[in-house]
RNA sequence: UCCGCGGUAGCUCAAUCGGCAGAGCAGCUGGCUGUUAACCAGUUGGUUGGGGGUUCGAGUCCCUCCCGCGGAGCCA
């Protein structure tokens, strides 16, 4: 390949205008006429356009741009311009062809495929101009809450994936052999989280979760990105607020990073566009009392107490098109470590906040019970073994604070701020019930 | 675990009442002067998920197992 010629992105091309510049990358799609081929480049920074004319090129580049199938690896060489008949409005003029890898036998066409064979095919699939759009969005999520954190005084505290014991309750966990030992892969980084607030006042961890729940539905995977933050002095107010404006933060650097992904998605941005803070709360009660008031087809009404089901938080969340919190669970349907609210001691100092257009609840998050003793009252009335916790109790000895914290799911928020039907393409290899390949 | 739907060519699907297993795409062969999921003509391709049963005859009906999809419970 000739040496001065200078390597380029695919998406820096359209400041190489007029000059010679070499791009490496994949075919995407090719369209030929009898002297001409027009080969679809692409290499992960975008996609452009290269013409092989037979006028310009020797018959031996002809023939071998007439062997390349979809997905064959190659570098070429040609002059950048501006072509309106290009889709992007530029392309290549091709001078030299070299072919890396001829592939003919790809396995996903042009046309359309079942899910099934997408999903055994996710490896290649992920190739696609919707995956890499989905998986871009990922990324400057996933950029945008560690610079907000960052902004905010927040410390990055990773928290182990190996855990002793349950957080919550014990049926739902991976177990592992932990030589000789059981351990049980994390479904919370959160008591750890309340541990280093008091090294470093606010903290987050961000990293994989894991729920053996058998789950079956568009909304659950086995293995999810859960970010969950915690801080000193933190009062239920103060946890509300931060969601609100990390919500508002995460859909303008969307919106502003990703137009290109999100028309590629054909995201109806309007929506988006449209959530701003203060979001809307509605207190358990009151949610309880809509839902048998209003919500159409219900054989038997609902119970105060109960928590609320996918139909219910549907419901819930179609009152509203912003995000809502659902405020003030009653204490029996919700974790251990919540405080109860001074107000309404039967209610704690938690919050859903269920995500519009029907995804969901993508946060939960609550007040701690700072109390050393109100705190062991709860574990023992939960039927949790009390020696696992007396780390945790020690937090409430030495120099115990008011604090707050939430968990966010990153693929439920993904798939909210994608437009996705499914929570599967959120995550480059999902972990789903009986899916565990590739 | 429970409820519902499904499994037919490499892919996406069709097949009437139980009566010769088909189409589009991909592939292959040829054609086409700038294409836009390019187009045109020809053509290859089948253990109808596995096993058992009913029948003169089963993709179709019955039993059973496997796999997938959607939902419930649970949750982010």
């Amino acid at each position: 390949m000739t040496e001065d010629v200078s390597q380029a992105l695919i998406m820096h091309l359209p400041q190489h205008v007029g000059k010679a510049v070499c791009v490496r990358g994949w075919l995407r799609n090719k369209r030929s006429g009898k002297n001409i081929h027009f080969l679809i480049l692409r290499d992960g920074t975008g996609e452009v356009q290269c013409v092989a004319s037979g006028d310009s090129l020797p018959a031996e580049t002809m023939q071998l741009c007439d062997a390349l199938g979809i997905e064959s690896s190659l570098e070429v060489v040609g002059i950048v311009r501006e072509d309106a008949r290009s889709p992007g409005g530029y392309e290549v003029a091709l001078s030299e062809v070299k072919p890396l890898q001829v592939v003919n036998d790809f396995p996903i066409s042009k046309k359309e495929h079942g899910v099934e064979f997408l999903m055994e095919h996710r490896h290649l699939w992920l190739r696609s101009r919707r995956q890499v759009a989905i998986l871009r969005i990922r990324d400057e999520l996933e950029k945008a809450w560690a610079d907000f954190f960052y902004e905010r005084g927040f410390a990055r505290v990773d928290a182990p994936i190996f855990t002793p014991a349950a957080c919550e309750g014990t049926t739902t966990l991976f177990d592992v052999d932990y030589h000789g030992d059981t351990a049980y892969l994390t479904q919370s980084g959160q008591l750890y989280n309340e541990a280093t607030i008091f090294a470093l006042g606010r903290v987050y961890c961000f990293g994989p979760t894991f729920r053996a729940e058998k789950s079956k539905t568009r909304r659950h995977l086995l293995e999810f990105w859960m970010l969950e933050m915690e801080a000193a002095f933190f009062e239920q107010e103060d946890n509300l607020r931060l969601q609100e404006e990390l919500l508002v933060f995460s859909i303008a650097r969307v919106l502003q990073k990703c137009g290109r992904e999100l028309a590629t998605l054909q995201r109806d941005t309007d929506k988006l566009v449209n959530i701003a803070a203060p979001f809307p709360r509605l207190h358990y009660r009151d949610a309880v009392e809509q839902i048998n008031r209003q919500m159409p087809d219900r054989a038997e009404p609902f119970r105060y107490g109960d928590d609320f089901g996918a139909p219910e938080e549907t419901f819930i969340s179609q009152q509203f098109e912003q995000p809502v919190f659902v405020t003030n669970f009653p204490v029996g349907t919700k974790a251990f470590y919540m405080k109860p609210d001074p107000d309404e001691p039967d209610t704690v100092l938690a919050a859903d906040l269920l995500a519009p257009e029907g995804y969901g609840e993508i946060v939960g998050g609550s007040q701690r019970e700072d109390d050393l003793d109100a705190l062991e009252k709860r574990v023992g009335e939960h039927g949790l073994p009390r020696e696992a916790f007396q780390w945790y109790f020690d937090l409430r000895r030495y120099g115990s604070v008011p604090h707050s914290g939430f968990g966010l799911g990153l693929e439920r928020t993904l798939a909210w701020l994608c437009g996705l039907s499914h929570i599967r393409e959120a995550i480059p290899f999902p972990r789903m019930l009986h899916h565990l390949y590739p």
